[in-house]
DNA sequence: AGCACGCCGACT
DNA sequence: GTCGGCGTGCTC
């Protein structure tokens, strides 16, 4: 009857969504402490897992079955501690995954496929000595703002939302509060979290620069997807192990194992790459915020253009609203630098191109203004968010467009290697000749992508001369010149030296480089975002032409010794939209409080809670059908949660077809985040029912989306 | 999701 | 006779 050995519940990859639960039950010789890693076996193959279970139960077996053993233990690893499996279990919940799905993703890859022998092995060898010769930086002394935004940091509980322009120096904050955290304890650690890994490179440099004098060569880590497996596994284990006492990283370094987290910083916390787009649909923001509160560390997230999010959720008490928002706002509104031009923003010029020709790219004013920084010497941007020559070919005589017959979009001409190229799918053919419908040689490119903005330019710019003479160089920057590896950076440094006088490139360019003789930033076509059907839309698009106009006059002693005045030029045919109305006068208040307001009106987030359900299939019949077919066994099982959430019925995306599959999806909603979470955890199941009937056998998959960011 | 088992067609 | 097609079903 009684059995010789424990039974542990061990957290596993095991098949999404079926009939296997996520903790199985394991036989081990001895007990095992809840965060071990363990290896089992399941069906013929060997897997990584985490004990879970706290029920250490030595007894017999439900029905007789016999509990198979545990392969081996990683014995070398301090188990993952209580904070981390709250984490990984709340996250499993909140986003609606299997919690050994999230527990498995959240750890090294390589630690799946190291056996208990090449782990302890790697454990043994000793971290190589790192020279000492870094000598210890200065801190810089705080501005008035800085040091405000310090002293209430330290003495107050968070989280914070440190809304500060651009330049307003937010990273200093977060090195001085860093610093503060570490020095007063030993054994305290902090995670920096940044939205792209392209980001991750100069904030290593500032924080090892700052801080491997202070707490040694190895206390500063990096941890994101650009990382070798070998080096993600190194930077976890220091993490892990505590020798680390500072991680940067993307979203997925909310994840990290931190024994001694005292303090997270999430930098640019609006940016939508904190969003997780597969698998686990996490937001790191939002784990961080509740990571913080769990393991009592503090959160500050930072950002000149906060979302509205995070902005409502720091509004400050008043006599109607006595209790305010959850977080406190710290208010950083100047820029520092040196020189009396120091604090200027950019003066906003809009164009509007109603005025101007039919068809114009550069309005002569524009380039006119380009021109003259070109023959100055100094350099300009140009923002454009569609890479390629042009967003589709078309002909003249049969009306024939280069669609992409496996997706609901048009292919996108590139010049360069005279491809048609589908941006979702990836499918490329040579560019044709005659058009491929009627034979006719008069096809033309429609609209244009920053491929044809830098030819134009070219031709526009081909009699301007740069201070020395030289002709004017023109530069580009997007996915498609930066897919090799160190691109990014070697362009970057073009840029910096100053061989390039105009810089063409999409969004990627408007973020977190510092380039230092940019005075003139100009966004040629922005109007796309104004009419999205996505009502997050005019806030994405005001928070990047922000994050472009800041950009410009970094270098405030320069801009004073030029007598130099920055700019910010907008080309629109709606020019007097709200969206630059604010930009002009770099309201990002009075924005934001017009944009609550209609969220307000709307019943939209934050004012209420959202998830989508999304169904893929080979027709959209039946992914729609399938989302029908489970809402209405939700209404007949009357689940909990549904008087207060109202589930809306199934639409096709916007990109409806995709690699030729039809795609559906349907929105719920709720006042109510806690009743939008019952209701989901009930619809699971009834999901899966539904997903195994018979008459939904042609459902592809589908998954569930908490928080969206796009609907 | 893997991965085996299984039960039928064209090959050395 | 066997190599291998992918349908079905199981994994503590």
């Amino acid at each position: 009857m009684s059995s010789p050995y424990c039974i542990v519940q061990v957290a596993l990859q095991t098949p999404s969504h079926s009939g296997v639960g996520d903790l199985l039950s394991y036989a081990s010789e001895r007990p095992l402490a809840p965060g071990t890693l363990v290896r089992v076996p399941l069906g013929t193959r060997e897997l990584l897992g985490v004990v879970w279970d706290a029920d250490q139960a030595t007894g017999e077996l439900p029905d007789g079955a016999t509990l198979r053993p545990i392969a081996g233990v990683l014995d070398g690893l301090a188990p993952l501690d209580l904070p981390w499996r709250r984490l990984v279990a709340f996250a499993a919940r909140y986003y609606q995954r299997a919690l050994g799905e999230v527990a498995l993703a959240a750890l090294p890859p390589q630690l799946r496929d190291l056996r208990p022998e090449q782990l302890a092995r790697r454990l043994r060898r000793p971290a190589k000595a790192v020279g000492d010769t870094i000598d210890a930086i200065e801190n810089i002394a705080l501005s008035t703002e800085q040091e405000s935004a310090r002293a209430r940091i330290a003495s107050e509980k968070g989280p914070f939302l440190l809304f500060g322009s651009t330049g307003s120096g937010k990273t200093e904050v977060y090195l001085r509060c860093v610093q503060e955290m570490l020095e007063a304890d030993a054994t305290a650690q902090a995670l920096v979290m940044v939205p792209e890994i392209n980001l991750t490179p100069q904030l290593e440099e500032r924080f090892v620069g700052r801080f491997a004098p202070r707490f040694g060569a190895g206390a500063v880590v990096s941890l994101h997807s650009g990382m070798t497996n070998p080096q993600r596994l190194k930077s976890w284990l220091a993490a892990h192990s505590g020798s680390a006492r500072i991680v940067l990283g993307t979203r997925m370094a909310v994840f990290a194992s931190l024994p001694g987290l005292q303090l997270i910083v999430v930098d640019e916390e609006h940016d939508p790459s904190y969003k997780q787009q597969e698998g686990a649909r996490y937001s790191a923001r939002d784990l961080a915020i509740w990571r913080g509160r769990e393991q009592g560390a503090k959160v500050l997230l930072g950002s000149a253009t906060p979302s509205l999010e995070s902005w409502y959720a720091s509004r400050p008490p008043t006599p109607e609203d006595p209790e305010g928002g959850r977080y406190m706002r710290l208010h950083m509104p100047s820029r520092i630098g040196s020189g009396i031009a120091a604090g200027a923003l950019p003066r906003v010029r809009r164009v509007d191109m109603n005025q101007q020709p039919r068809r114009t790219v550069f309005s002569a004013p524009l380039l006119q203004a380009i021109t003259e920084r070109v023959a100055r010497g100094e350099q300009s941007m140009i923002l454009l968010n569609r890479r390629g020559y042009a967003p589709v070919l078309h002909c003249v005589d049969c009306g024939w467009k280069s669609d992409c017959p496996h997706c609901s979009a048009h292919q996108v001409f590139h010049k360069a290697d005279r491809t048609l190229r589908c941006h979702h799918c990836g499918y490329t053919v040579r560019v044709p000749r005659h058009c491929p419908s009627c034979g006719s040689p008069d096809i033309h490119p429609m609209g244009r992508g920053t491929e044809q903005l830098q030819e134009q330019l070219g031709a526009l710019l081909r009699n301007v001369q740069r201070p020395d003479g030289a002709p004017a160089r023109i530069a580009r920057i997007d996915a498609d010149t930066t897919k090799a590896k160190g691109a990014l950076q070697a362009q970057l440094a073009q840029v910096h030296s100053g061989e390039v006088d105009v810089l063409v490139g999409t969004q990627m360019i408007a973020k977190g480089h510092d380039f230092r003789r940019i005075t003139l930033v100009a966004a040629v076509q922005p109007d796309g975002a104004l009419f999205s059907s996505d009502f997050r839309a005019p806030e994405r698009l005001f928070a990047l032409l922000m994050q472009a106009a800041g950009r410009a006059g970094r270098d405030a002693a320069y801009m004073a010794a030029q007598g130099t005045q920055c700019e910010m030029w907008v080309q629109s045919f709606h020019p007097r939209h709200a969206v630059f109305e604010a930009l002009r006068t770099h309201d990002y208040e009075a924005f934001a409080a017009q944009q609550l307001k209609e969220r307000e009106e709307a019943a939209m987030p934050p004012f209420s809670y959202q998830a989508l359900v999304r169904a893929d299939a080979r027709t959209q019949e039946v992914a729609q059908g399938f989302l029908s077919a489970a809402t209405a066994a939700a209404h007949a099982a009357g689940l909990p949660g549904l008087e207060v959430v109202t589930l809306f019925p199934p639409v096709p995306l916007t990109i409806q077809r995709v690699a030729n599959v039809e795609r559906a999806q349907m929105l719920m909603e709720s006042s109510s985040r806690a009743a939008l979470q019952r209701f989901l955890a009930a619809w699971q199941p009834v999901l899966q029912a539904t997903r195994s009937q018979p008459e939904h056998k042609g459902l592809i998959r589908w998954l569930v989306d908490v928080d969206p960011l796009a609907i």
